[in-house]
RNA sequence: CGGGGUGUAGCGUAGCCCGGUUAUCGCGCCUGCUUUGGGAGCAGGAGGUCGCAGGUUCGAAUCCUGCCACCCCGACCA
């Protein structure tokens, strides 16, 4: 975010808290960085699910649910694994409330303490391979391609809201396959549906690669990513899309008999992403006026709003606007006809910018004499009067300029942001100066970049899928290196 | 867990240092009239455990002690 987001600041400059989604819990509970998501903020997120959904089933998925509940001692069992989640898990303890003996209200009832506690999944991966291992026998049984759509928690010292909250909606896939390729695949292909789902329907430009050892997930032998830049020239991290190798299978004894009739353990992949891609959809397209939405994730894509003294002029209004509603519904356009007459226009022309809805119709009394519609796009907040018998093809054409348009937008400030660097200093200068991703030599070393790290917050994001092969000397240390990787002070 | 800060109406706040009428102002809310092509105007009105518990005092939002919660910075992180 980083700027004022409205003209009228006193007002709105929390509409982001306020209007789409409220960080909104009762005082003193002491449940801290939780959201409470409101109904237009969680119709995009039902947008979101539903295309990737989509997306994930078209490339063999299938959804299920495991329990939100996780044995303690399963999450040990695999080293890494617990090392990497242990300091953040919230954990049940009790299973019983009971009246206090001095009246003073509920209290936890000592005699019924769980005999093993209970860990609030951080993530799934240990109660799915538990699962697994009762599903799988033979090569037949694989692959298992399966994904869930789930809420989890992780007591983060520190939250933000959207990009770090305590608990957070997700979806996660875990798949188990019979060969190390084929896994491998698996996880390079989920990358790829993130990617397009982001730079398609979110309108969010990535660059998809690999994150180095100290970034990579907690059990993981590969990460795969996607990051993304935000308009503060900060990086984030949209998802990401692991090769767990048989790392999940070894630690809970997965093993299947083989074609050649050997026995083998599994192959696996985990891949998800979460609400915090909400987070990226604000911080992408938003202005000083609110929210852009992508037409394709809108909740309302067109919003038509009435100018009317007096009933007798709506109900002329609602004549020419009926059938225009029925017209874009059959075309399977979302719309809304706003005629509320507790609010002025002017009111709901700034809340539906504020809700960042991309086309919005206005008609009033000089549209019924003349036969037009006022049009006007959230995007670049032009408008321009189009003729009645026009306006569908109008909006169709609007929908779609917006979509690619909202996208080039942030693909140029992405690539702008994008800066080489070839000495320390210099790298130190853009990371002051201008923020954004810093292109640069390193020699391959947690050490290096633990101490670029320390002096500079800047953390290596990830190594581009597609980076050129490029002799040259690590920034830091001057150690040779064959490919520059791309780091950026990230959320 | 370390450093800093804050808690007063639905939201945002003034007052606190230096205790003393009925706790300030804005937004929002309610009623009425006028309005309606970019966040309406006027008039009237409702709404408060001043975070909680003790203490000092004739008197506490204000001073003291303890507790609770939240925010920012660090370690952690989708």
């Amino acid at each position: 975010m980083g700027k004022n987001l409205t003209s009228r600041q006193e007002d709105y400059s929390k509409w982001y808290n306020e209007l789409v989604v409220k960080a909104d819990l009762a005082e003193n509970s002491g449940v801290r960085g939780c959201m409470v998501i409101k109904p237009y903020g969680f119709a995009i997120w039902e947008k979101m699910q539903a295309e990737l959904d989509r997306m994930f089933k078209e490339t063999g998925h299938e959804n299920a649910y495991f329990p939100i509940f996780i044995p303690k001692s399963y999450l040990s069992k695999e080293a890494s694994h617990v090392e990497g989640f242990a300091k953040e898990c919230a954990v049940v303890t009790h299973y019983r409330l009971k009246n206090a003996e001095d009246g003073s209200g509920i209290v936890v009832d000592e005699s019924a303490r769980l005999e093993e506690e209970l860990i609030v999944r951080p993530t799934s991966e240990t109660i799915i391979w538990d699962t697994y291992r009762r599903w799988i026998q033979s090569y037949r049984d694989l692959p298992i391609l399966v994904n869930q759509w789930a809420n989890v928690v992780r007591w983060e010292m520190r939250t933000r809201l959207f990009l770090r909250t305590a608990e957070f909606l997700w979806q996660e896939g875990h798949t188990a396959h019979a060969t190390k390729q084929e896994a491998m695949d698996e996880a390079k292909q989920m990358m790829e549906v993130y990617a397009e789902f982001a730079e398609n329907f979110m309108g969010v430009p990535v660059i998809k690669g690999t994150k180095t050892e100290s970034e990579r997930f907690a059990g993981a032998e590969e990460t795969f990513c996607i990051e993304a830049l935000m308009q503060d020239g900060k990086a984030l991290q949209a998802g990401t899309s692991h090769f767990l190798g048989q790392n999940f299978a070894k630690a809970f004894d997965v093993k299947f008999a083989t074609k050649e009739g050997g026995q083998d353990h599994v192959w696996a992949t985990s891949w998800g992403v979460s609400t915090r891609l909400m987070g990226a959809l604000i911080m992408t397209h938003s202005d000083d006026n609110g929210l852009v939405l992508p037409p394709k994730l809108a909740p309302i894509q067109v919003v038509i709003v009435p100018i009317y003294k007096g009933l007798d002029q709506l109900d002329a209004i609602a004549e020419k606007v009926d059938p225009l509603v029925a017209t874009l519904r059959k075309e399977g356009i979302s719309v809304k006809f706003d005629k509320r007459d507790t609010h002025k226009p002017g009111f709901k022309f700034n809340e539906y910018e504020l809700k960042g809805v991309p086309v919005r119709l206005a008609i009033g009394q000089r549209d019924l004499a003349n036969g037009t519609f006022e049009v006007a796009r959230r995007d670049l907040l032009t408008k321009e009067i189009v003729p009645a018998d026009e306006v569908v093809e109008r909006i169709r054409h609007l929908l779609d300029d917006i979509q690619t348009s909202i996208f080039q937008k942030a693909l140029d400030f992405r690539n702008d942001s994008i800066t080489t660097a070839d000495t320390y200093d210099e790298f130190k200068a853009i990371l002051e100066e201008k923020g954004g991703f810093v292109s640069a030599h390193w020699d391959g070393t947690p050490e290096t970049e633990e101490r670029i790290k320390d002096e500079t917050k800047a953390t290596i994001r990830c190594i581009p899928l597609h980076a050129e092969e490029e002799e040259g000397q690590c920034i830091l240390t001057g150690a040779p290196s064959t490919k520059r990787v791309l780091f950026a002070k990230a959320y």
